[in-house]
DNA sequence: TATACATGTTTGTAATGAAAACATGTTTGT
DNA sequence: ACAAACATGTTTTCATTACAAACATGTATA
């Protein structure tokens, strides 16, 4: 018989996507996952965050595929505007499914 | 009238506590949970970590009160057992119903 | 009595999150 | 026209952190 203790589903902690479960990049994946898209100085103030760290966890999930950004003009002035990529959402989608498997799992 | 995004409950996000949030952290706090102590070696090699890095999260949340460690001798050797406090219950729980409030709203 | 074993801790290091400083262009004020 | 303020992002700098290797301590064994 396999050892299967009740707490083995806990285990998948360790398997989480760390580029999901940082708590700005989920904020923002969360967002865009609801609205689709937004530009960045919306986004940016919304959260809270500082134009310089959010940039930054713009660009880890840029490299990571789970964002488009696209980089535009409107009245002269840049615009970046982020959307969600069907990876973001995948990997959206299994963060969600590990978390609620957790917090299934405390009762 | 107040400007409610459909987003805003994902907002709660940047007021996660990153002393629970971390997989590791989550992962040994989330079993404790469940069955209250355990020592050190077992729950090490069950959260396939190595003992240094076992050792470092275990500390910090030591540190934080969120759990309880105690120094014994089994056998003339040292065994260390870990348990969880009302703190950390209380800080698990907190947890819970924010990540569940994000994931609710995901949907 | 040395060699291996067992249990944790401390130290060294690479990665990370956060904000300040910077770069680029635009609008405003005089 | 020209400087100062504004707007939008990026790059750099810094402190913190997660991780594992090395270390310390004691025990069992060959």
């Amino acid at each position: 018989m396999t050892t299967k203790s009740d707490f083995d589903v806990l285990l998948i902690a360790g398997d989480i996507d760390k580029l999901v479960h940082e708590p700005a990049r989920l904020m923002l994946l969360s967002i865009l996952y609801t609205i689709d898209s937004a530009d960045f100085v919306f986004l940016q103030k919304q959260m809270g965050l500082t134009r310089g760290n959010f940039s930054t966890h713009m660009s880890k999930l840029e490299e990571a595929h789970y964002i488009n950004v696209k980089k535009e003009f409107v009245d002269r002035k840049p615009m970046t505007v982020l959307s969600i990529t069907d990876e973001g959402r995948a990997a959206l989608e299994k963060y969600r499914g590990q978390m609620k498997k957790i917090l299934a799992a405390l009762g």
